[in-house]
DNA sequence: CGGAATCCCTTACGATACTG
DNA sequence: CAGTATCGTAAGGGATTCCG
């Protein structure tokens, strides 16, 4: 259980290490993704409009292609109620839940960020 | 220190929690922000040439881009050398390093997402 | 060696209109 | 209401060349 060699200079370990960021990187990409795994994740089960109405200034075309790509992932579930109009909620997934920690770490760290931009603008006056 | 309320339905917290993971997607947003940050997390300082190779497949152009704008944003050194020809070493700010929580956090899921997938292929088999 | 400049192409994305 | 279809643009990104 060693650490792996690959042409004497990186381990085999750490390159799957990187591989596994890529993925990750790779399922969260596009405009919106990470954002509606937020909102899902903050608010629970949300209905098509409710989403387009979160995601201030998103399309139709885009949140429907996004959250194709993140139920294909099975990180959130599409049900079609029997209402007239029809109507459609989405939800996230466990496995969705899973991406949680990521998530989170990363409304602490943007969080810290502004404040440090902010700390940055108040030394300059 | 309650939760504010907005139109009756999202407080105000939860909305700056989103502004929060917002900020944090857009400064790790492009193609190889997120692996040049754990290729120097990984192995730390690090030459052009040699993230070109780490980085197997980016171009001279956006690896110069993608390493300003870390540097802008405080999240990498770039320090020329006096050899001839000229070296230039990048390497994490300790800023930089806070991102790590988050990386490790993906590395971590993209891990796990990778075994899941394999094993929904063994069982279709 | 590091990187800027150029060219070119694809994709992502947005706005709008339309349908069950 | 929840999308799909279509069109158009801007940006992202790759390959190559050139320069200090």
């Amino acid at each position: 259980m060693g650490t792996k060699l690959v042409d004497g200079s990186i381990s085999v370990d750490c390159w799957e290490r990187l591989r596994a960021i890529n993925d990750t990187k790779d399922i969260l990409s596009g405009k919106w993704k990470v954002m509606i795994i937020a909102c899902l994740a903050s608010f629970g089960k949300k209905r098509y409009m409710e989403l387009q109405r979160l995601l201030a200034g998103i399309g139709t075309k885009m949140l429907s292609k996004e959250l194709q790509e993140l139920e294909i992932n099975g990180l959130i579930t599409r049900t079609v109620m029997n209402t007239k109009p029809i109507t459609v909620e989405y939800e996230l997934t466990r496995y969705g839940h899973s991406l949680k920690p990521i998530i989170d770490e990363m409304a602490l760290w943007g969080k810290s960020h502004r404040g440090k931009i902010i700390d940055e603008i108040a030394k300059k006056e």
